[in-house]
DNA sequence: TTTATATTTAACCAATTGGTTAATTAACCA
DNA sequence: TGGTTAATTAACCAATTGGTTAAATATAAA
């Protein structure tokens, strides 16, 4: 799972990752002050690497000031994949008549296409 | 990893599956032919498992017609998705003078309440 | 220099994932 | 019935994930 694509949906995947962006979308917080919420479900170092996974994802941008290490939101991998399912809007806005229109249109209608292409062996009956 | 976002994401975070979503946003499709694509790369029953994340995740719906299972994108489930994301959408549009307004209002400043609290053995030098 | 705080890394482990091949189920046709 | 196509299930395996505890690193304070 190598794409940037896949990288970013894998961070979201997780309850805790979402609650920790949840946390940074009310600005920076350094990593003892994110894992507070959850220092009573697990340990510190489950923490970092929940971090990790969200920072090589690039959904967090995690900076040094002395020894604390403040985490922001990075919006450009969201957008990225906010933009990624857009694509699929027209499976849940619009109406049935103009989703069945465009999926006609996408295709050239796959059944007749079907029928002709023949070496049908077996079709369903219905 | 239980709850609907998390199986949706998790179901997003592989090209695979993604390849087949965008294969179905075509139209509806059996499972033979969704398989097609990637028979070389990997075996059916493959295809079967990544069909049933797609599937548990409610990203698809699969039917039955004899023998084939014609399967077809559920919008629901991208919804759902989508509308989590928009909730973050001011951290990649806007202007970064408006984002910041935004953080300081989320949280009355931080930094003030940092200094307000006290208990700060250590601060950063800066 | 020693101590304290913040965070990461190392080493380990159990559960899950993503693939395989072989067997099974389901529906249809001759 | 026996044969063919479509798809899933079973059994297995290696790699990854998500957690642990203990040790290490980084920075600042006393």
């Amino acid at each position: 799972m190598r794409d940037n694509l896949s990288l970013t949906f894998n961070a979201l995947a997780d309850p805790t990752r979402r609650a920790m962006l949840a946390h940074l979308s009310q600005g920076e917080t350094n990593v003892s002050d994110l894992a507070k919420p959850f220092l009573k479900k697990m340990s510190l170092p489950a923490i970092s690497k929940h971090l990790k996974v969200l920072e090589d994802a690039g959904l967090i941008v995690k900076t040094r000031e002395a020894q604390w290490r403040p985490c922001r939101i990075n919006g450009a991998a969201l957008k990225d994949a906010t933009d990624w399912m857009e694509q699929y809007r027209i499976f849940w806005e619009e109406s049935f008549d103009r989703l069945d229109e465009y999926l006609k249109t996408m295709t050239q209608n796959k059944k007749i296409n079907i029928k002709k292409k023949g070496k049908k062996k077996y079709e369903a009956k219905k």
